[in-house]
DNA sequence: TTTATTCTGTAACTTTTATCACAGAGCTTT
DNA sequence: AAAGCTCTGTGATAAAAGTTACAGAATAAA
């Protein structure tokens, strides 16, 4: 049984925007929600879906992404703890379903905030919604900017912009076929790519593991 | 001189929230705000530009675009009288540059209400975000699902979902060129698979018009 | 009616991406 | 150590899309 171990004042710390700006709103908040943990791997909704809520996530990845009739996937973006999982937001004032699928990269723990509250603190707040609004607007030029991506760039480039942004000290730990469902593409294109850049010394590739020679660094 | 021929009444019949839900906001809009006009092909605003006000589109078309290096573009949506630009509202929240470009499809007239008028009432009036906001989620979820369709459709798919979209009566004055800057691809591979489509019997080609046949029509 | 401009058609070719079909490498679990 | 996964490499092929390069049609302008 998952026993509620987590404090306003962590929930202050990880959204100092409650905290500071709002403490009121923020113990609104927690107070109508309740926190759930789940495991890796976990999906936490499917596009189509109704929405049931609107999660604040405290710990662990969430990727939200879609997915083509043949299986493949595309990654939208991810989120991580102190992020809001707007998509519900937006569903809810909307009045839509899901767009999109969402799910867990990690074990993790979101609070989650039912529907219905959300929307009468969404009423009694007006800083929920610049918060709301704030992050909306954010994802909104994400995804502008991954558009673009898909539709004018060359998988090769997508690649390395992809694995200099995830590598941290030039290293990455990820199989091909991870790469592929980001970046929406086949395993083995990412493969291949990546054995190219192998042999132009770009990189250096074994199992679960890309190292990116830092040869040409930024100035 | 453009002399401002435009009544608040017009206005809030354009944009029943304000009138309806609150006509204190829409005064204050209305006030603070000016009358622009603009011809066919105006440039509205540029990629990394910085965001000079919210625009209340009151009559014409505009297309909000990204264009790649080499100057092939795609459109991310069109805009209508009764819309807001929403990409203003966004920037200006967040407090970035505009990520995208956006052109006049006709001839038209916006309501412009500058940055600080915004602002001042983005925080006066509750109800400005909550407007916002439901723009940008429809926008957001908009995008998601182009990204999807560039992501995963071939475009001969997506060219015909665009003609069943943009077509009246069957009917679609537009050029090859035009189709091509909305779908993200060259001119030759539209008049190509339009082409193709017309030896299957599935429409019928002239200068500036296509006519689809209505044979298989959703039942 | 010329002339100029815009729009469309298309062949030929290249590049890029996707798909299929395995083989083998490297961990994990018995 | 043997068996069973998962992950990677790669050839062969096909399909889709982009590029180059013109020619000619339709319309607008002079």
């Amino acid at each position: 049984m998952q026993v509620k171990e987590f404090t306003k004042e962590r929930f202050f710390e990880l959204f100092p925007l409650f905290g500071k700006n709002s403490p009121e709103m923020g113990s609104d908040i927690f107070a109508a929600s309740k926190v759930v943990d789940f495991p890796a791997g976990k999906q936490l909704y499917t596009e189509g879906d109704a929405c049931a809520g609107i999660s604040f996530l405290l710990e662990g990845e969430v990727r939200v992404y879609k997915i083509s009739a043949g299986g493949r996937e595309i990654t939208l973006y991810e989120i991580g703890p102190g992020e809001t999982c707007i998509l519900n937001a937006s569903c809810l004032i909307s009045n839509i379903s899901y767009p999109a699928n969402a799910v867990s990269l990690s074990p993790g723990r979101i609070l989650l905030l039912p529907s219905d509250e959300f929307m009468r603190l969404v009423e009694k707040h007006g800083q929920m919604r610049g918060l709301v609004l704030s992050v909306l607007a954010k994802r909104l030029t994400d995804v502008m900017t991954l558009v673009e991506e898909v539709a004018f760039q060359r998988m090769d480039e997508r690649l390395m912009d992809y694995l200099i942004e995830k590598s941290e000290d030039g290293l990455l730990r990820v199989t091909h076929q991870k790469i592929a469902s980001d970046l929406g593409t086949s395993r083995e294109v990412i493969s291949r790519l990546l054995k190219e850049f192998e042999r132009q010394g770009e990189l250096s590739l074994s199992r679960n593991m890309i190292r990116l020679k830092e040869n040409d660094n930024p100035v």
